[in-house]
DNA sequence: TCTTGCCCTGAACACCCGTTCAGTTACAAA
DNA sequence: TTTGTAACTGAACGGGTGTTCAGGGCAAGA
């Protein structure tokens, strides 16, 4: 036996991300094992390690893969522009990204209990970070004058909290589209914060 | 050995209820072992199958108990009154629950996927009805003619959402009373909904 | 054609899992 | 004081866990 035909790293490494963020997403890392990561590609448990040291770096490396790609991808679409302009790209960005992205964010958010100490530390300063790109948003409408916040740090989390919602609920088969949901939702956090 | 002093079920069970729940918000259902929730109490794990059939029922029987109270308080609290008032009233209680109670919103949110199919139907029915009590106050003010939302049943998951959020950020020993929190989100709120 | 080395198998390691149950003890009622 | 029983222990059940590793097959380069 051992290696069967045309099999090659390049394509069973990303198999193996996709087979662990999918069953993550499903059942929770805990109650996933490593044998049924390895059974959805088809492979025995022992195989995984040539990709992975363990099964926790495989949790910590998706997380820090999608919470990469959110800010890059964040900072490319909300860019310059007045505040209310720039809220209106943040809350547009944050519904697409979160709309198509289902199991990266339900792992993001339940998982972080799952991380040992140093890697949730990592998590929690991107997490912080992309925070931080809405916070910076509110202070600008606040010191051009144009936003009614009382409490910008709260308001953030409110919004945040608001806007992820969707993957809870959202189905692409639903009666509405992503735009209807996006413009939903930018109406209620632009009354939300006094535009 | 066997029995050990002064040990009674009416303690030994709320005492099983309290270790369990607080293990489950810390680590999730599927990391925490049976043996773990026994060594909290003080007991062996074969003791705790005088107090639950099983560790799912452990699981629901927690959910179920946080429900019922979730509901029945609400039902309390938001009673009479025009719609305004009654959102008012639901927002109130939703961040004064929410806030004393991390450890149970915790797992009522995070542990659906770990409850068996007919757990998880009776669970999420109790939830819906929760939801249905504030999609019915928005119903209203658009009866009223007092709100201005496009699609109350989305703009419903997102203020739950949104209040909810608390959860994940709000401590006791923070630099804002419950009053001020409640305050914050009530205006949000009621600015969302436009009023 | 031969050889090198990547990729994988399959077995093994020590340990933990939920659950059951015969047996033991402390207490309440008689 | 005796007795009945609720409450609990400790061992056992079959099975699953993450991880390691010697060895074998396949493909590409010499």
């Amino acid at each position: 036996m051992a290696r069967t035909q045309g099999s090659h790293s390049e394509i069973t490494g990303p198999r193996i991300r996709a087979a662990a963020l999918k069953l993550f997403a499903a059942h929770g890392y805990a109650a996933v094992s490593m044998r049924q990561i390895a059974r959805e590609v088809g492979l025995q448990a022992g195989a995984l390690y040539n990709y992975t040291p363990d099964k926790q770096d495989l949790l910590f490396s998706l997380m820090k893969a999608h919470m990469d790609e959110l800010l890059s991808a964040c900072a490319s679409h909300v860019t310059s522009g007045d505040a209310t302009t720039r809220l209106r790209n943040f809350v547009d960005f944050h519904i697409q990204f979160h709309m198509g992205r289902a199991d990266e964010i339900f792992i993001a958010y339940m998982e972080l209990r799952n991380l040992s100490p140093e890697n949730f530390e990592t998590i929690e300063a991107l997490r912080r970070a992309y925070e931080d790109t809405l916070g910076a948003i509110l202070e600008a409408g606040l010191t051009e004058g144009v936003f009614d916040v009382p409490d910008p740090k709260v308001t953030t989390r409110a919004l945040i909290a608001m806007l992820t919602g969707i993957t809870t609920w959202y189905r692409p088969d639903g009666y509405l589209s992503p735009a209807d949901v996006s413009e939903i939702y930018w109406n209620m956090t632009r009354k939300a914060v006094g535009v």
